[in-house]
DNA sequence: GCCGTTTTCGGCCCGACTGTTTTCAGTCG
């Protein structure tokens, strides 16, 4: 029992509360609490005992002390075990689908005792919410379609979550005598946003062919483990907690290196590549890279053996997509990708000023920390109210202590006073220029979704840029991976007129986010368009974190050149936009 | 249900947008 498992069942607790019709600000302690559980540093459950402890973290009471006790001492939380006896787990997950709020949910509930996602396609296909309050014709196409997206979600998982899985069991196989190494492959190598299965390869002596028995046992044996699929001499395959699958495979160590290739793929790559050895007398498959006249092994415990044994070159796992990576390491002439190392500074952070945790100072600690030399402080405009966002007098408040906090740091980090200006409806920002003209960073960022063809999106966005003081276009797609479908929007038109004006894309480094997708970043590099990569934090504990999306970029095939924070201070100022 | 006091109860982030509700409730950020 982690916090985050403990956030999760009184976010669920809360979420039930509302369905069940409960006391708003009950139900907002909840997900207080719930939050505090999630951010605190304090382990809750070694800490659950002293309730002085619990006490001291800000948001939990005496009736959350209470609750996250029992939490501790049965696993459950009584008040959310009586309300999923009494409404059933699936109206969790109809909350899932875009415009279905708890109103919502009691209401197909009371009508027609709809508690699951199933449930309900079948009851919009039969046509039974027709007259119910609120269900119209088009309500009804945007749950229709919400299903569809989620249902397509369903079984795939995000790459810091299928991250965390292989950190836990790569650190369990690696207390077995004779397990020495273990190394995730498939999509999670190549760095997908998302995978299906998690595929991890393990090698040692206790891996050598007619003696992994126990070793195959003590794999089967890992606490985690919800269900085996399949257990043979050398793989065992099986679910994990929330319906990951695994497959792990034990391996000798003489040929890890083409087991490594060969499962990391990707499917077009290998065949390329197999292809590529049969014109050069070779055969490749998982064992080895051999001749194909003597079957003699040529190449078979390194990646790089074997690629150079091709003739090539080896090359980073995020470029294995078959889209010219095997002709350029043929010749010699692989680009050099973007690395986390490259990056300079974060440009899209938020404070205590709107709804961040930390004050200026201690983001611009955490930054040094992370070996940066400049950050822009981004805090929300007054459009999000929720957020405490700024109006045009406390903006200029912001900007003259974030100027302060720049001065204090004596050059030991530059500190740039910005704002994330919201692009309204029409396309206008909600922020005057005034304000605007006194800011080093302005990224514009469409907040409220809501319904605009794809045409008026892309006009939306377009329209907001030709402001001139806009250097930035904020997590241009809106995207949260797995949950929400990206803004509709002609991302190539949108991309140009960047390109054109001199404004930089973001790409939101959070794994949730990522918002540019392969074939975007390939686009913008292809346009000439600058991309940014941040991490909107609103903690510093987030602040650093690129890693997910440097792999991104690292797929697009994007080097340092093709990123604005690779550059030092004074040359970012003078790359960005500038204002006419 | 939490918090901070005004020490024992009252306040608790709010505005934009959608759909269908003829005047506003629900969702989202």
């Amino acid at each position: 029992m982690d916090n985050a498992l403990m956030a999760r069942l009184l976010e669920e607790t809360a979420d039930l509360l509302e369905i069940d019709g409960g006391d708003s600000f009950r139900i907002r302690s909840y997900r207080r609490a719930a939050e505090a559980a999630e951010q605190t540093t304090v382990d809750l459950c070694a800490a659950a005992p002293d309730t002085a402890k619990l006490l001291e973290i800000p948001g939990i009471g005496k009736s959350m002390a209470a609750n996250l006790q029992a939490i501790v001492n049965t696993g459950s939380l009584p008040l959310r075990d009586e309300l999923l006896a009494r409404y059933g787990a699936g109206l969790l997950t109809l909350l899932k689908l875009p415009s279905m709020g708890p109103k919502t949910v009691a209401l197909l509930w009371e009508a027609g005792k709809i508690d699951s996602i199933d449930a309900l396609a079948e009851a919009i296909d039969a046509g039974r919410l027709k007259g119910l309050p609120r269900m119209g014709q088009k309500q009804l196409e945007k749950l229709r379609k919400g299903i569809e997206d989620y249902r397509r979600s369903v079984g795939r998982f995000r790459i810091d979550v299928a991250e965390e899985e292989a950190r836990r069991i790569s650190a369990y196989l690696l207390k077995f005598p004779g397990i020495e190494r273990v190394t995730p492959a498939g999509s999670l190598r190549r760095g997908r946003e998302t995978v299906g299965d998690l595929d991890l390869l393990a090698t040692g002596p206790a891996c050598a062919p007619e003696k992994t028995g126990p070793a195959v046992e003590y794999v089967a044996a890992y606490p985690g483990i919800a269900d085996i699929i399949a257990k043979g001499e050398n793989k065992v395959s099986f679910h994990v907690g929330q319906g990951l699958q695994l497959d792990v495979r034990l391996l000798p160590s003489t040929s890890y290196g083409a087991a490594l290739q060969y499962f990391t793929g990707s499917k077009a790559h290998n065949v390329s590549l197999r292809q590529r050895a049969l014109k050069m007398g070779y055969t490749l498959s998982e064992w080895s890279l051999a001749r194909l006249d003597d079957e003699s092994v040529v190449a078979a415990a390194t990646e790089e053996e074997i690629y150079s044994a091709l003739g090539m070159d080896w090359m980073p796992p995020e470029m294995r997509e078959n889209l010219g990576e095997i002709e350029a390491a043929a010749r010699h002439n692989l680009p050099r990708l973007i690395e986390a190392g490259d990056l300079k500074g974060d440009l899209h952070m938020h404070t205590t000023a709107s709804d961040g945790n930390c004050s200026i100072t201690e983001m611009a600690e955490a930054a040094i920390a992370c070996g940066y030399k400049y950050i822009a402080i981004t805090d929300h405009s007054k459009v999000l109210a929720m957020t405490g966002g700024l109006d045009e007098k406390r903006a200029l408040e912001h900007i003259k202590n974030i100027r302060e906090v720049d001065r204090r740091m004596e050059g030991r980090i530059r500190v740039f006073p910005g704002i994330e200006v919201d692009i309204l409806a029409d396309g206008v920002l909600d922020l005057a220029d005034e304000v605007l003209a006194q800011m080093d960073v302005v990224i514009a960022s469409v907040h409220t979704r809501f319904e605009q063809s794809r045409e008026e999106m892309t006009d939306r966005v377009l329209k907001a840029i030709e402001n001139p003081y806009v250097r930035v276009l904020g997590h241009p797609t809106g995207r949260l991976l797995l949950r929400r479908e990206p803004f509709a929007m002609d991302m190539g038109k949108v991309l140009r007129r960047c390109a054109e004006l001199g404004v930089a894309v973001e790409h939101n480094a959070a794994p949730e986010r990522l918002d540019l997708n392969d074939r975007d970043l390939r686009l913008a590099k292809e346009l000439g368009c600058k991309i940014v990569v941040n991490t909107d934090s609103h903690d510093v504990r987030t602040l650093g974190k690129m890693e997910y999306g440097i792999r991104q970029l690292r797929r697009a095939w994007l080097g340092p050149e093709d990123v604005l924070n690779t550059l030092e201070p004074d040359a970012l100022l003078a790359a960005l936009r500038p204002v006419t």
